[in-house]
DNA sequence: AACTATTGATAATG
DNA sequence: TCATTATCAATAGTT
């Protein structure tokens, strides 16, 4: 079952995977749609993109730099010429910045972990700690959510394996009565049917799909795990 | 009954009229979807069309200047022509690992301050609430410590005031013998003794040093501030 | 412009 | 990432 297609709301998309998935797919449906403007109506069309993670992604008709300068004329809004000291020194301050931001963070990090509290007074802790238990609890909520929606799926599955296993029951029973009408042998019937209608089974025969996944996460503690 | 629609090569529409119409039909389709992918997925996007009658129709998720000189500082990174050095890849790459670094960095804040937990699974989000749970145990310890150690300091300060102001009051008392010997005029002692030996003293008189700090810290909750 | 029959794009799923 | 497909969205041709 493919494609149970809801239309969206143009909101960001808050799933991580889910939005890489999307940028990937409308990025090149964006690109397409651009050429075949610029073809069929004899536009000239310039398309860059950058993506959340820093990557360029463009398309230029004709080629991009003749198309931002044909921009600049436009828009009158002509700024100094672009000095190549200038893009140097701002790719080196670029990567200074990057440099510093990486240093900030890991420091966060490390104290969100419990390090490095040291040079913390008693109001940057209060901070912290009101941000840990935030955190924690948004964490928890999730957790909670997720374990709950495999409940449903489990069970929703388990559902779906006593049906079938009635339905193979009742093809079994027609089997075997016509069995005993071709011969007059006749075999218990208990055996056979106490495995179908157990609702306790070990082992779904047909259920391949997950498995991996929920038998990892069931054994979870659910709350409070302190 | 209208579109009786046959799929269109993608060449230029000879007709001009056509070309006009559809022209304005896919411009607005495009734009559209320009502004859908910023949102969505959180990337930037420019994006530029020149009509074949040299109109210009623009879109920028920030801003068209902006987005320009970020291309231009992607684009000269890529492009150099002239002499690929070692020492330019190197610092590309050692830019491009500070972003991926940088971004992985982000990342984890987030998921620490309860963002971004859709595309963990139950065990990371175990994990997850593991670390923070030591960090917040670690945040409460330091933070305890550091109260703890103030009031100490407090308190030190308070039994030296007290010192200072018995070796105070000694000499103003000796004072006012020489005064008395001078001059038949004598003062009651109770009021100005009272302010002396009080240990509740609103006010230290003395001590300006850390006052910000101290006043600050002390209203905190300790513990259960949840 | 407005209206639809169609094609095209894509969200959800595998 | 790739493939599939049910749906939704864009749009070609017409009014």
């Amino acid at each position: 079952m493919a494609g149970r297609r809801e239309r969206i709301a143009i909101r960001r998309i808050e799933n991580l995977a889910a939005r890489q998935v999307t940028f990937s797919k409308r990025r090149r449906g964006l690109f397409k749609k651009a050429e075949e403007l610029s073809i069929l109506c004899d536009a000239e069309v310039g398309l860059a993109v950058f993506s959340a993670t820093g990557k360029l992604f463009q398309f230029a008709s004709s080629s991009m730099n003749q198309i931002i300068d044909r921009y600049n004329s436009h828009s009158k809004i002509l700024k100094k010429a672009d000095e190549p000291s200038q893009l140097d020194l701002h790719e080196d301050s670029n990567c200074a910045r990057l440099r510093d931001e990486l240093a900030e963070a890991s420091l966060w990090l490390q104290q969100m972990r419990g390090e490095e509290l040291q040079s913390l007074n008693v109001q940057q802790l209060q901070a912290l700690e009101k941000s840990l238990e935030s955190g924690l609890g948004s964490v928890l909520k999730t957790k909670s959510q997720k374990i709950m929606d495999q409940i449903s799926e489990l069970e929703r599955k388990r559902v779906q394996l006593i049906e079938e296993n009635a339905r193979l029951k009742e093809q079994a029973s027609k089997m075997e009565m016509q069995v005993a009408a071709d011969s007059p042998v006749v075999y218990e019937e208990g055996q056979s049917s106490e495995s179908v209608t157990n609702t306790s089974y070990p082992r779904p025969p047909l259920d391949t799909e997950d498995s991996s996944d929920t038998s990892l996460r069931l054994g979870l503690p659910l709350y409070n795990s302190k």
